[in-house]
DNA sequence: GGGGGTGAGTGAGTATCATTTACCGCCTTG
DNA sequence: CAAGGCGGTAAATGATACTCACTCACCCCC
């Protein structure tokens, strides 16, 4: 299956100076090895190959290899991010911001695969990722959800009887299970269909409506 | 934090013979490491140690490293599937069945943190546990539970304009997310309160109700 | 224009694994 | 009692992640 090339900005943040291509060029291997093998079955070896380079360059940037992953993580994790709140602007109302927010996340999992793997598949696991600066990063995405959904309970668009933070973990474990498969077997996500769905379970329930 | 310890059967189903007391020390020594830390931190040699036994015996019995933890996967699931099965008997009305379900699925990650810990964070990522037997295992559970969710379609307890896969997706992806932070930070998790947060939202939905 | 400093990059290890191979001793069974 | 299977072991072996000491090229400044 081919989809389009996602793009990751080959230059640090503002003011700082561009990376150098050295690591540049080793995360983009990465990149393209995970695109068809698990993290844990690439070598370094494999991946200084495929970036042109030495192993040992890959610890002069990267603490480890999980490291490497992480900063990868981080990077596509921030221009989301970036994507994201600027998505979300000018939409009002809580349910609608929610509407937009799924559809945004299926939507990045769906054209960015490698970015879907990692998240879903590979970090998880791994204690130190939990104290990582991506994890932060994570954390950021995490309380604007909760934002969205207090908001909602304030202008009494959503039920108050029910958590603000059980619903965040309803929507994002939802999210992601019904992405997962999709994932795992490299099959096609459509993001439009899923929202629809999603977005009528998670705002009615399945109980049939009485009249 | 302590907890009551799981059992395990130390006997291969009924008929066969018991496991080697090799096979079975192997296995419990695998579960006890992973009580402390995740499965790539655990090494073939501490396993061994652990059980009393020589790295080789664990080949012997095991395909590989990653067998060896598929295989405790597999006698944790199939003793839950059991169980599962039991409790579900005698549930009147699709709904029941569901909430009876939710419990039990919390229940069993709640108490039994290593099992939890294999199926949310280790075996997602390997691509050979998907061709395995226990996942084989995970698709029969699966089935159950779209089973429940068709019948309440049937029964007109579930609304039919979302199709019962999808429903599954969401039942499953929340039981799931609301656990995975308890199980990776290993804080308590409370199966009666979750459930009915859970039930509550799944059934009935986050929009407030018009009167 | 020479010298010191610095950042990019390398070559040759090393230690730690997972996994394999060849083997032993015992119990059962024909 | 011979044979073979089963539980178990000792000792290699080959990968693989990671380290260390080093070079080269460039730049700045006296």
């Amino acid at each position: 299956m081919s989809r389009p090339k996602t793009t990751r900005p080959t230059v640090a943040p503002s003011r700082e100076r561009p990376y150098p291509p050295g690591r540049v060029k080793i995360a983009d291997a990465l990149i393209s090895l995970l695109e068809k093998k698990e993290f844990s079955a690439i070598t370094t070896a494999e991946i200084a190959k495929k970036a042109g380079v030495t192993e040992a360059l890959i610890y002069k940037y990267f603490k480890d290899k999980r490291d490497l992953l992480h900063r990868v993580l981080h990077e596509y994790l921030e221009q989301y991010l970036v994507q994201f709140e600027l998505d979300l602007k000018g939409i009002k109302g809580a349910l609608n911001k929610l509407r937009k927010l799924i559809w945004s996340h299926i939507n990045v999992y769906s054209t960015n695969r490698v970015l879907a793997k990692i998240l879903l598949l590979e970090v998880r696991s791994s204690p130190d990722y939990y104290k990582s600066e991506t994890y932060g990063l994570l954390k950021r995405y995490s309380r604007i959800v909760l934002d969205i959904i207090e908001e909602g309970v304030s202008s009494r668009e959503i039920r108050k009887d029910i958590s603000p933070k059980l619903i965040r973990q309803v929507v994002w474990g939802s999210i992601e299970h019904v992405c997962l498969t999709g994932v795992i077997f490299d099959r096609e996500i459509s993001p439009d269909d899923l929202t629809d769905d999603l977005c009528r379970f998670i705002f009615s329930g399945i109980e049939r409506r009485k009249k």
